[in-house]
DNA sequence: AGCCTTGTTGTGCAAGTGTATAAATAGCCT
DNA sequence: AGGCTATTTATACACTTGCACAACAAGGCT
């Protein structure tokens, strides 16, 4: 190509180029770019600057949509929170099958990719870290776990009512924290050491861990031999 | 109050007192200070000035006794997985009681204090969060989980063996992951949300649960009624 | 076309960071 | 008592951080 003439003014200050979006977009970007920052670096490494270079825009932005810094990260952690218990509760919303299918449904969904996953397993023990100190993000952690722990208990509630039995609300509350215990332990195990599990086999143990806790019958699927 | 004369020398910069400690307790009040300060402020907020002032020092003397702050991050780290594990595995070496009390005890003693703790969730967490991102994080977190998933699974091959049955490697290794996860679930429960059980009431569930899983007939210490 | 709103950039700033290094002094040794 | 040395303090420095604000321009409106 011939040398085009440099269309570059010679001392003018060189100001990057950019596209307005829409608040909606760019709030969600900016708060994807603070996941993506936070699971990478931690709290420490996630600077404004940081976030807004991955966001494809310039730190000045950020504050043109949250009050602070503080704020962004809240809304981040509400943003995970939110999309965790989307897809674990998703699970349960099958159709035409017995409480106890549903039940294996929603154990296996939770010990199985997306939900088994190093990055957001990351950004949950980063955030949650900070719960002790932070009253905000304890109180978004209390209402996630007790809206999870009341699933299960729904669901224990039906698997044992097709059994004929009728738990009071104590042993239901018991068998609720012993499930959710057991999805979390073997959810912890799987996202920092999945590599030392074959696939399917944390689901294959939390399903025959709760059967055995609600005090049900081996099934036949997934049994050992 | 009368003007009383100042007994400060003007221009005489005042020099801080100080008394020589051994090595071994510097090294131990920085670590120590460290974990506070990470605990309540989190990694972004323990400078290593925080952790010079709780620790009664100023910041220069941390570089006399660590090469630097990422050390000595690691080493509280270390310091503080090493606490954990000696007090998990205490209550296995009980003498002259049945393996499946000793079970028992390991699980009680596991969730209960000093064991449950928020501040040494929160320290839990707020590591375990960098170990995607630092390897020598994950790999000191992968020999603290292994060994503790073998003691326990030496404890079940002690019970079953007790009770005349002959599991394979493979069964006893999934018990081995599930009691693991049990303990763990329940454990992050009360130290997140204590004060929503009542003093034991983890323990109890977590007993209940293990023997379930292992099979045992329901004993009568723990029962519910 | 030209204007006006406002999303976006760029710069500046005070505070705080980890690290380097010089200066001081506590406490042991003789 | 007095000196020596290693522990400790204090200061300096280059760099980053979150935030404030002025300048700018993208894109809709008339």
């Amino acid at each position: 190509m011939p040398d085009a003439a440099d269309p570059a003014p010679m001392n003018a200050p060189y100001r990057r180029k950019f596209r307005r979006e829409g608040e909606e977009r760019r709030r969600q970007d900016l708060i994807d770019a603070t996941l993506d920052s936070v699971a990478e670096y931690g709290l420490q490494g996630a600077s404004l600057r940081t976030i807004a270079l991955r966001a494809g825009v310039t730190a000045g932005l950020v504050r043109h949509y949250f009050p602070g810094k503080e704020e962004l990260l809240q809304e981040a952690y509400a943003s995970l929170m939110g999309r965790m218990t989307e897809q674990a509760k998703a699970a349960l919303v099958m159709e035409n099958t017995s409480p106890r299918q549903r039940l294996a449904a929603f154990v296996s969904a939770n010990l199985n990719v997306p939900i088994i996953d190093a990055r957001v397993f990351s950004l949950w023990a980063t955030f949650i870290g900070r719960a002790g100190a932070d009253p905000s993000l304890a109180r978004a952690h209390r209402e996630g776990y007790l809206g999870f722990r009341n699933e299960v208990e729904a669901v224990v509630a039906e698997v044992l009512g097709a059994e004929q039995r009728k738990p009071d609300a104590g042993e239901l509350r018991h068998h609720a924290i012993a499930i959710n215990a057991i999805i979390d332990g073997l959810w912890i195990e799987g996202c920092l050491a999945g590599e030392m599990f074959s696939p399917g086999e944390l689901a294959a143990i939390g399903i025959k861990t709760v059967e055995a806790e609600l005090g049900l019958a081996p099934s036949t699927k997934f049994q050992e031999k």
